[in-house]
DNA sequence: TTGGATATATTAACAGTGTTAATTATATTA
DNA sequence: TAATATAATTAACACTGTTAATATATCCAA
């Protein structure tokens, strides 16, 4: 029965659709079970019938998010740009986009995980996020002989942890304070990582 | 009062010493007011009397931990050493506490603080952690000349963001998955920076 | 169209969370 | 010792996630 397959991801996409707004306006704290249900028009015990639990369904949006990411990159970047100044760019936009929906900032990095494993590939697109939005500007950069593929792996590492933990501090400890203040340190050290 | 004072401080000590047993231990997930009052010998309603509420008390543990970091730190590196290659076996030090204790790691990054603006002062030490810890290094390098203070100060930002997300990565998402991997990555990273 | 089976949705309930008010027990002082 | 002040406890409330039992649709054959 495929009418029956089609009506449930109908469903489940409400119940989805509900978590993300709430990820988006009130941010991760006021995502529960009966505020989500509520929202899609349900009781709070029928989201266990289309999801296994209340992290999976949380877990259901990274992916929706990440696309929404990269289309905000993609945005908020010129085409006409390449190489380093155009991974700036690209890194700029990305930090920008978290900062916009800190709760989506949660989701990804701070939200615990029970079952890692079960998760495992969701949370390594998380990982390599940052890396894969700059991926053909990587190429480039090995391809015009800028850097080697071994520079361009220690530079996607430093950029993601250094990303992260301004991120981190910005988001979940208002260090610096001021957001003017948060940019440039954040243009500080992209400029640090990647002008040599 | 005196006497009233000292009794005060000594119960407000017997939930913050259970507190910080629970976060050693178990991690913040197992910390609930119940569990600190259970421990400390005492109804869960009687935490109120001395503390305004759970994440009061929970930061309080910060400061404590803070110096036990440091302690941790001083015995781990080796006093002989100085400028780089000291302040990279500081912050190697400072990485494995939090990796021994990761609960205290969710504390001092990941730990969300309601009113953040009367914890700032904690929240400020928190950040500045990994720099004061080698406060005597940096300091004797700009003596010897190794670098400028404004060098300095743009090293300090860019170790404390780095390792702030190699923890959170590895900590919080088992990115990567391997110890060895993530010590050899921290190894690399901090050379990165430092080497120059 | 009706009756029975199946699938879906809902309510009730449990164990947990933080927090507050009312109550009980303890200590201090007159 | 009696009255008062202080401290500790229990009861209660509003939440949280999750499961089992119940109610309500839906579907398909007679």
């Amino acid at each position: 029965m495929v009418k029956k397959e089609i009506q449930e991801q109908r469903i489940r996409g409400y119940f989805i659709e509900a978590t993300k707004e709430l990820l988006k306006g009130e941010g991760l704290k006021s995502v529960s079970v009966r505020n989500i249900a509520d929202r899609a028009g349900y009781s709070y015990a029928t989201l266990y019938n289309y999801f296994n639990d209340a992290k999976d369904l949380i877990f259901v949006c990274v992916k929706d998010f990440q696309v929404e990411c990269a289309a905000f990159v993609r945005n908020e970047t010129t085409p006409d740009m390449h190489g380093i100044e155009k991974i700036k760019a690209i890194i700029n936009a990305y930090v920008k986009y978290f900062v916009q929906y800190p709760g989506i900032f949660e989701l990804f990095f701070l939200e615990k995980v029970a079952d890692i494993s079960s998760k495992q590939s969701t949370i390594e697109t998380i990982y390599y996020l940052a890396d894969s939005l700059c991926y053909e500007e990587w190429a480039y950069c090995i391809a015009e002989k800028i850097m080697t593929k071994k520079e361009s792996d220690s530079l996607k590492a430093q950029i993601r942890n250094e990303v992260a933990g301004l991120l981190l501090f910005y988001i979940n400890r208002r260090q610096p304070e001021k957001y003017q203040d948060f940019v440039n340190l954040t243009q500080n050290q992209l400029n640090r990582i990647l002008d040599r």
